[in-house]
DNA sequence: ATTTGTGAATTACTTCACAGCA
DNA sequence: TGCTGTGAAGTAATTCACAAAT
């Protein structure tokens, strides 16, 4: 989707699995499981064994041949690769329903990646915390993220105001963004853009129903 | 992604771009545009224009040679092909923060695909209301899904009862599932489970971040 | 003249199948 | 032996390029 360097492409698809595969290599870690192997691990992640194989391959050999994985130590080294060695601090722009589900929900669990920032340009959230994070008002964004170093932030405003907020942040030094307002967002080179659009999903469902049979013609 | 019937295999991506596509040509209706092309279309959702002829060419022809799409026929004709020409039903198990927050906001706008039935575990909640539905207990699942013949649903309850509410969506006949719990769900043929995994989008947004290279070796 | 609709070419992604190693 | 790592093969999706239509 964005366009990235030089140094062999590597697919979208891949690096979205990747963090799943963390999440049930941190499980399999909790529960002292010391080996895992491509096949074990692809039956509890929902893919192929070579899939999981292939991705990692991209990156280099991180198993042992007639053995698998250890659990501990690959998960260390897909936390380097994904870059979340160090917790991660992240932007919140919109703390609305979803922004506010978004927030909390991560707060719950989650030490890769932490929301550290929450912005809403509406004055009567401003200085009302979430989860310990205050919301702080839309003007003190680029200072904020500056100060904090964000390289990464949700989108949780309205269609409308999408797209002034993405360039903002983007001025600001922010590189990634996950947007999940339905507007089309026009970024920069450097910058990663994924959308999310909920509602979108949600119809999109409809397909893959016998309803939709039943009225066809 | 889920095993469709013989009719020729529309790829999922295409079925997911038409929501899309809906409400641009939407908002093209309602400005009174009465004639739109592929590459102003594409331009404003964010594809390739032949993206576009592609996508609805696995349906049938809607366009004018030499003119163009008409917004108001063609947003007819993808509401047809996505089975939205009723108000569809959809059932919302989980009214924790996300859930909360997507209940909210399907009820803020969209008139095509509407909650019309939460479920919750918790006795607290029960009996509350959001937006005017009524959250029910999660025993009332099977008899208000077959009620209301409901066949979609959102899963937004934690990773370990998401099996299970699955199952029983599926056994109380619903056919296409949105996931938002991070457990890699069980289907059943005929049935199209599509996976929503909010806090492994928001870890695989740091591998594009330039942090990333500064902490890699 | 212009823009759709679509086979052909291309690119991207996944699966196969097996060589390489513990 | 058993499982990883990987080139080769296969499949899927996208883009190209142009004929067809108005």
């Amino acid at each position: 989707m964005a366009p990235r360097s030089a140094e062999l492409r590597i697919p979208d698809a891949a690096i979205r699995r990747l963090p799943v595969y963390l999440r049930v290599l941190e499980e399999l870690a909790e529960d002292g499981v010391d080996v895992v192997s491509s096949a074990e691990l692809a039956a509890r992640v929902g893919v192929t064994p070579e899939q999981i194989r292939k991705d990692l391959a991209y990156f280099g050999a991180f198993g042992t041949r007639g053995v698998g994985y250890d659990p501990v130590l690959l998960g260390r080294k897909i936390k380097r690769i994904l870059g979340l060695t160090s917790e991660v601090p992240v932007a919140l722009v919109g703390a609305g329903n979803l922004g506010t589900a978004l927030a909390r929900h991560n707060l719950a669990r989650h030490k890769e990646v932490r929301i550290s920032a929450i912005f809403d340009r509406d004055w009567d959230k401003v200085g009302k915390s979430i989860g310990g994070v205050e919301i702080l008002p839309l003007e003190d964004l680029e200072k904020e993220i500056r100060a904090q170093g964000i390289k990464m932030a949700i989108i949780a405003v309205p269609a409308g105001e999408a797209q002034a907020v993405a360039d903002r942040l983007m001025d600001a030094g922010v590189e990634a963004i996950l947007n999940f307002s339905p507007a089309k967002l026009q970024g920069r080179p450097g910058t990663y853009i994924q959308n999310i659009d909920l509602m979108t999903e949600l119809q999109a469902l409809a397909y893959y129903t016998t309803l939709r049979k039943a009225q066809e013609g």
